[in-house]
DNA sequence: TGACAATATTAGAATATTATAATATACTAA
DNA sequence: TTAGTATATTATAATATTCTAATATTGTCA
């Protein structure tokens, strides 16, 4: 792993919803998407948005059940990052 | 520290420019410019400037020593974040 | 003081990111 | 098949980031 793909880590870890969303994913072990709109009061599109950009860089991936699609965080260094995180920031 | 607070210092260092000079400093202690300007290969303008955005959000600090200025690495969670990263990053 | 070395700042063009609004797709159940 | 639920995609305007080139600042030493 070069700097360039190390940076990609950090960047899709670098905005705020992005943080919410890995950070409550680490917590709860899997979310879907209108959970995550009602938790962090955001439209769903713009979570949408944000998974896919989670998920560009494999931090997340997403699996079907049904009508709903349960996204989980599948990141080694992703994990190892967020433990550094205080829990509660989780809730805001 | 919320949501905000913690994206900043990932955004720190979700570039690859960053992550290097971050990452140096947390094996070599300190540095000046004017090193990182040869070992990383890039003008000095551009160092300057990502120094400035390092320390702007608190990941790193200046120490001045008549001509020279010392940078080094000053901030906790930094630390603890980029020890999940591979030292060789720091040589690229 | 003046020349030099080390570092910082500024301006500007190119590119990337973000949020909103609108629309599309995929699945389920009646 | 149709309606409804869950999620994804697209377009776009606003804003932010990045790099280069040029210039400015700060400190040292003769």
């Amino acid at each position: 792993m070069n700097a360039q793909e190390y940076s990609e880590i950090f960047k899709a870890l670098s905005h705020p919803l992005r943080l919410k969303i890995a950070c409550g994913l680490m917590h709860k072990g899997k979310c879907n998407v209108n959970t995550m709109v009602e938790r962090l009061k955001v439209s769903q599109s713009l979570i949408s948005q944000h998974l896919n950009i989670l998920k560009k860089c494999g931090v997340i991936k997403g699996y079907r059940e049904g009508n709903i699609i349960w996204y989980k965080l599948e990141n080694e260094l992703a994990l190892k990052l967020l433990k550094n995180i205080e829990l509660k920031l989780c809730d805001e």
